[in-house]
DNA sequence: GTGAAAGCGCTAACAT
DNA sequence: ATGTTAGCGCTTTCAC
């Protein structure tokens, strides 16, 4: 900062500007650090006078502990890592913002870091993390992500909790955030309606997300859907996901519609898909059913109504939090593993 | 953890588990602590050879210097926070998002709070981070927060730079994002259409934001709007808005629909007023000009295709940034401030 | 029950 | 040019 205007404005603002320190309230109180640092700590072996008149004093001072000397000492750092993809549409920043919130509440401060779903990413910001006394990280785990990058560090932390598309073979703490069940269920509403020709309009990685469960699951009715189903497409900028999309379909489809049901990977592309296909004249879901993915606020308030799949933010986030405050306050508790299925969403769309 | 599956995980995988400091490096080559420091340091006296011999050592060994003991003694401890308020519609969080990434890019790493828009909150906020040794921040202004409650926590901090929608007159780093141009031109393009009773969809606070330039721009023009031109939302769960606002438009306008154009506070909430017009069989534009805010990347391709209002996250993002960073690395650099206005972007529903 | 003192790992001022 | 040393603020052990 500017330092002449800020002692300036400081002066005129007749603030104190340096953090009050232990020593500050021994001086205080006249007793020696440890004494106050122990009280403050909650020690119980000092008299209700003394506690209360440190207490007092800390208060009246305004201290603060410093969390670095803390830390440096290996204490507890009330600091949690967050470790996610978060460019790319595919992912769920409101959860990682959810999982923020409660840590907040919980008098944590978090670090997010975007892992761009890559390993040595992700080993970086893990060593970092390290360095910096971090006691507990969340980390999103892509399929096909090798695990063992996370677990070397594991005795950094005081806990890790993953979070997976499919269950860890690995004894840690996990929340296990599927969606297969939502896709079988809207496959088989497909199916139900009649649909032969159900195609999938998703980023081609990781298949086994969603371009695998799609497929199998037609397989399952009868219908030898292949990779001529997938409509996959490439998100490098989210925000030139729809011209995209639309490009594609444009592409691809110019002289004939083949599909009788889309499934997009976010909602944002099944309104692109809406335009495009009432711009041809389709009916949705008549001629074409549409279901999208995140059941976005929006879904609902569509015309038709978009079905989509929701992926109960607020519950995984509940649950992270859950197991990781649980970890931190029982070190030796067995790992935990909640798997949480999505839930398809039927709406109009969907026929 | 689990401490004994740890320990048996970490041998089975052979990982050494403890962290490299600089004494290990000493030792590695058999020099002083200090000078080792210094080299890492990149302290200038020390001559090719050795500072070779440490660099390797150094890289060899995977040493990464401990951040607390760094911060500790006053240094840097590459960390940013950013303070905004992230619950609530009215928010851009993708603009925060964009903001840790651009940090994370420097090598630094991000905290990231909610500030709930409250003054109390924020001032605990600056003081944890105060604590925490955090080199800069970014904290958004909101209309009617006192900036004292911000100002005091200046000398903490190697940077400050604040992110209001009007410019602040304390001689402060500031990144000014303003509505008003935005709301002038789209009032002016509903009146160019012959719009006579233009209303507006949006949160009651902060009135200064969007509600006062609409109104304004209105009255310029010759019409007397007042708050019967404002419909007002209370938006606690951003989930439940879109069923608030149908609901507030069902109750309110049960009789008639006094309004020829209506400009809405989210994207979101436009899509509702799309759909409530035509299951009344208004057409938009023609019945109803319908304008929104932040312009989604789904908002080109409703039917018809959204007019909205672009915040230009991108461009704000970057400015933060390189303000952030110039003072960093240059502390007596004069106070900066850049004004960013927001963009009306004419589409179909405009009219 | 109370208090002195030895670090945590790094930085930087200060000797040599 | 190179090396010594005294902390940063807190925690924790261990004397008293």
């Amino acid at each position: 900062m500017h330092v002449e205007y800020v002692l300036t404005l400081l002066d005129v603002l007749g603030i104190e500007s340096m953090a009050v320190r232990i020593i500050d309230i021994a001086k205080d109180v006249k007793l020696p650090i440890s004494t106050v640092g122990n009280i403050l700590r909650n020690d119980s072996r000092y008299g209700d006078e003394l506690t209360e008149k440190v207490r007092n004093s800390a208060l009246k001072l305004g201290y603060r502990p410093n969390i670095l000397a803390r830390g440096l000492k290996g204490g507890k750092t009330q600091t949690i890592g967050i470790v996610w993809s978060l460019k790319g549409f595919h992912t769920p920043v409101d959860l990682v913002q959810n999982i923020a919130f409660q840590v907040q509440q919980r008098g944590y401060v978090s670090h997010i870091s975007d892992s761009f779903c890559d390993a040595d990413a992700i080993n970086q910001i893990l060593l970092d993390y390290a360095q910096r006394g971090v006691d507990a990280v969340v980390v999103q785990m892509v399929p096909g992500m090798p695990i063992h990058i996370c677990l070397r560090h594991l005795s950094y932390f005081r806990a890790m909790v993953f979070v997976p598309s499919f269950p860890l073979p690995e004894a840690v703490d996990q929340v296990v955030v599927n969606r297969d069940r939502a896709i079988h269920d809207l496959v088989d509403q497909f199916i139900k309606t009649g649909r032969k020709r159900p195609y999938i309009m998703v980023p081609l990685n990781p298949r086994i997300e969603k371009i695998a469960p799609f497929l199998d699951r037609l397989n399952y009715h009868g219908i030898p859907a292949g990779d001529d189903f997938v409509i996959p497409y490439q998100s490098h900028k989210v925000k030139e996901l729809p011209d995209i999309c639309w490009n594609l379909l444009e592409s691809r489809f110019a002289d004939q519609i083949p599909f009788d049901a889309l499934f997009c990977g976010v909602d944002e592309v099944a309104i692109v898909a809406y335009k495009w296909l009432m711009a041809r004249g389709r009916k949705i879901p008549q001629d074409v059913a549409i279901v999208g993915f995140n059941d976005s606020i929006f879904s609902k308030y569509l015309s038709p109504s978009l079905a989509s799949i929701d992926r109960c933010d607020d519950e995984v986030a509940e649950v992270i939090e859950k197991i990781l405050f649980n970890r931190l306050e029982n070190p030796n508790l067995a790992p935990q593993q909640v798997t949480i299925p999505m839930k398809f969403v039927w709406r109009e769309s969907a026929g």
